[in-house]
DNA sequence: ATGTAATTTGCAACAAAGTTGCAATTTTTG
DNA sequence: CAAAAATTGCAACTTTGTTGCAAATTACAT
């Protein structure tokens, strides 16, 4: 009789606590990106803003989130899919910003594509952001 | 009898300044993005901290350099190409960070791969960060 | 089920990063 | 060279994130 937010944190060896599976389920009733004042604002003064931060540390930690980073410098995060084991993320997926909305979605049907690096420079690992108009406000 | 930091200020409407010559012969002397920390560091108490902030903040709305999103969610700044006009950035270029030496480099002569967005999105600017191991620290 | 060990939380204090208003200085312009 | 415009430094403040520690909660082994 567990939740899916309480199997997914005791899958990752994490304390079943209020506040993670709040915040969890947070991320699962999402399907963009948040960032850590979205988190607070939602979850109200139910809990400490230091908590939050480590909650979302835990769960970066553990595979469990992953975090994006955004040209105006804040810290978003979102689900992470099966594959991403402890620590390991497989990242490689590209994260499209709605210029209308600012949602941040993750695109994760579609894979990065193979660029050609200069002489001397080894590709070991690549991030794509794409702006532009989301599915929603296309209308 | 000016120097080229000099005309580029010029160029844009800017006032020649002391603090506005050094910080942008600082990015002409290196071939890396910089951060406002480095740049602080590097120009010791010369000025004040906000003057950095500004400086930066109007080369970068004057399309003198352009902002780059880091993984670890600093901000670093990079001089920009002569097709960057005021605000409209052609900032379609790749930026690679060096895992080893932890600079960031502009490889601008490589192009953003196209990329087939799935129904509803419509793309309009993509960044790609790439990881790996740069020039010098390959040997 | 219960007591103990391990983990997590909230609080307070702190540190770092960035912003804003304003008076004084510097630069530009005619 | 003088007046107007722009820039700078200072101080105060906000926002964002971190750390240590005591109290509370959760996990675990009987």
């Amino acid at each position: 009789m567990s939740s899916l937010a309480e199997n997914i944190l005791k899958k990752h060896h994490l304390s079943v606590t209020e506040s993670r599976i709040r915040i969890l389920e947070l991320f699962q009733h999402h399907h963009n990106a948040l960032a850590h004042a979205d988190i607070e604002r939602q979850t109200g003064d139910l809990f400490d803003r230091v908590t939050i931060y480590r909650t979302l540390q835990a769960f970066s930690e553990k595979g469990i989130i992953h975090s994006i980073p955004t040209a105006d410098n804040a810290v978003l995060y979102a689900l992470c899919k099966e594959e991403c084991a402890s620590g390991k993320h497989s990242d490689n997926h590209i994260h499209f910003i709605c210029e209308k909305c600012q949602n941040t979605y993750c695109l994760d049907h579609i894979a990065i594509p193979a660029i050609q690096m200069p002489a001397g420079f080894k590709m070991k690992q690549a991030g794509l952001i794409v702006e532009g108009i989301c599915k929603n406000c296309a209308k």
